[in-house]
RNA sequence: GGGGGCGUAGUUCAGCUGGUUAGAACGCCGGCCUGUCACGCCGGAGGUCGCGGGUUCGAGUCCCGUCGCUCCCGCCA
């Protein structure tokens, strides 16, 4: 028994005439007391049904029952609409079905919500996502991520690269993200970790000789969630052996260009700009700049050392966003009040009017030389002093606020970038040593090495991120593949040997087995679909996200489990379950 | 862990400086309707104003606390 002969999206002219089945669910229903209209709908998409008392007394009846996403089955045949009827909005909209037999297949309660309605609950669309993934933009959203993940496979494998499965079970890793915990019954008191990536199992498959490993690796962090973070994400995580930096940046801008090329038929601009991180940092306060708008920080430290204005002289760094508009006291106040929290001691500022006039607080303190240097009409100079890592940090957000506000982002630019080399270490003030900045089985680079006793924080690795239009879209490096070098590296990091020897021994011991020189990336799947969908929240690119708690509204998990459970595993539970 | 925003019918929202019976649209129920496509028209049901406390003659509205959601900082590739 065949449920459908056409698509209802797919009925076109040339079916006119014709006699058959659809079936979907109701998207609309028109009812006017005869006549009775429904938009019939599936995954192809929508057909006007025409029920028409005087050709099917009995599907009238029926059809005066059907409510939106009834399931109906429908017999009748393809007409073409009188010209005046002709829906120029729909592509099924030149022809319609005369409905001869209409079937009730499945019914539907009340909706929670309508799925044409903008701005639902999401919280609620979650709970119902069965529902929500019915609406346009979901279903846009969820098939675009198959045909994504499609491409990458067929661009990997052209390019040589093995897909090999790595455990989801694995061992809890100290450094990094927090570890999702995993009990089991026949090791009591022992845990399993699942993985925050494939980083150990990828390394050791190249040096078990998979020379181009790749995987559509499924990720878990236990760490706080954002509009762009999730604590179980999906990746490309790509490793490989005797690796070329060359090449495998033009294998990742060959993947994303055919992407944005077959997805949303854009043509990227490749090779990718690049910059180093430290030229990020000074230029944008960020590793993941917007490059669709300029507002690029100024530096003023130069100019205002020794100023009279106190703040600036003896700050370490002054530098300024000079802002395309004459803001007001009060605009200032906002920023300001938005500032503090991020570190900001305060923001200093010159309104330069267009005719002319200077108006600013500090303006009294400040040497004609210096507003000479800065001035700019009809622009705001909104200055941060103070240790450069906080000026960076403070102006880099600022900057990415004002552009937002001042609508200064050119919504139609792609602007992709290769943020590298980039640093080593990291100084970490709280445990007062340095961390790895991005692992610590990230390659040094060469010139480097020398520095690791000199001055660590000046040492640069041989990493890389993609940032598309402020997106990190990916990450990788170069890994060291020399025992000693890595033995270093975690002294170093102030790993001893014996925490070396217990957490990641087999790599050591697999390093010491004849390593080759390896280097990978990872490309988050679920960014990458937010940018190529300009999708504001990265749960809208999957098909059942938890929220920003972590939960799933929809199964109610995490849940509590019965005693019994945790007895088998040798747990006790000693939080109360918010 | 910290900060901002929001919380009013099933849904999206309105509800002024506190004022007596808390509204609209969509959805739902009943009726009418043969060319609609956001169909239209008439009628109806539906509310613990997140929860708790306080101020007040009187609280959806003000204050305190709390919970939930969301955005951001911290944290996190």
């Amino acid at each position: 028994m065949s449920w459908r002969d056409l698509g209802s999206g797919e009925v076109r002219p040339e079916h006119v005439g014709r006699r058959l089945q659809l079936a979907g669910w109701a998207a609309r229903r028109r009812d006017h007391g005869g006549l009775v209209f429904v938009d019939l709908r599936d995954e192809t998409g929508l057909c006007q049904l025409v029920v028409n008392p005087e050709r099917a007394a009995d599907a009238v009846r029926a059809a005066h029952e059907v409510r939106n996403e009834f399931v109906l089955r429908a017999e009748g045949e393809v007409v073409r609409r009188a010209p005046e009827a002709v829906n120029p909005n729909l592509p099924t909209g030149e022809v319609e079905v005369q409905v001869d037999r209409l079937e009730i297949v499945s019914r539907s309660t009340p909706l929670p919500f309508q799925l044409d309605e903008e701005g639902v609950d999401e919280t609620l669309r979650i709970r119902y996502r069965w529902l929500d993934l019915r609406r346009e933009k979901m279903q846009r959203n969820v098939r675009t991520r198959a045909q994504m993940v499609s491409i990458i496979r067929d661009e990997m494998e052209a390019a040589g690269f093995v897909d090999v499965e790595t455990p989801i079970m694995a061992k809890p890793t100290p450094e990094g993200a927090r570890d999702f915990l995993v009990p089991t019954r026949l090791q009591p008191g022992r845990f399993f970790a699942l993985p925050q990536s494939p980083q150990i199992y990828k390394q050791l498959l190249v040096i078990a000789g998979f020379e181009r490993y790749y995987q559509i690796a499924r990720c878990f962090r236990d760490e706080d969630l954002r509009a762009d973070r999730l604590q179980e994400l999906t990746q490309l995580d790509v490793e490989l052996a005797f690796p070329d930096q060359e090449e495998l940046f033009a294998l990742i801008e060959r993947i994303v260009a055919r992407i944005w090329r077959e997805l949303l038929g854009v043509e990227l601009e490749t090779p990718f700009a690049r910059m180093s991180w430290q030229e990020t940092a000074l230029r944008f306060g960020t590793d993941k700049p917007d490059l669709r708008f300029g507002l690029e920080i100024q530096d003023a430290t130069e100019l205002t050392r020794g100023s009279e204005f106190g703040v600036f002289a003896n700050a370490p760094a002054v530098r300024y966003l000079r802002v395309p508009r004459e803001l007001s006291r009060g605009d200032v106040q906002k920023l300001e009040d938005m500032a503090k929290p991020w570190g900001a001691k305060g923001l200093a500022y010159v309104v330069f009017r267009s005719d002319g006039e200077v108006s600013s607080p500090i303006a009294k303190f400040l040497s004609e030389e210096e507003l000479t240097a800065l001035r700019e009409p009809g622009t705001t100079a909104l200055f941060v002093a103070d240790d450069p890592r906080i000026v960076s940090k403070v102006l880099g957000l600022l900057r990415l606020h004002l552009g937002r506000e001042l609508d200064l982002i050119d919504r139609d630019a792609w602007k992709f970038l290769w943020v590298t080399p980039m640093p080593l270490l990291e100084w970490d003030e709280d445990e007062g040593r340095y961390t790895a900045s991005h692992h610590p089985f990230t390659r040094p680079t060469e010139e480097s090495l020398p520095l690791l006793d000199s001055d660590p924080g000046a040492a640069s690795a041989i990493a890389y991120d993609l940032v598309g239009n402020g997106i990190e879209l990916a990450g990788g490096s170069f890994r060291i593949h020399e025992p000693d070098l890595q033995a270093r590296m975690f002294d170093f990091l102030g790993i001893s040997p014996e925490e070396q020897r217990a957490k990641f021994g087999f790599l050591l011991a697999a390093l010491a087995m004849g390593a080759p020189p390896h280097g990978g990336i990872a490309s988050g799947i679920d960014r990458l679909l937010m940018a190529l969908l300009d999708e504001p929240s990265i749960r809208d690119t999957l098909a059942f996200p938890k929220n920003q708690a972590g939960v799933d509204p929809m199964s109610g998990a995490p849940t509590p489990v019965a005693e019994e459970q945790l007895e088998e595993l040798g747990i006790r539970v000693v939080a109360e379950p918010g």
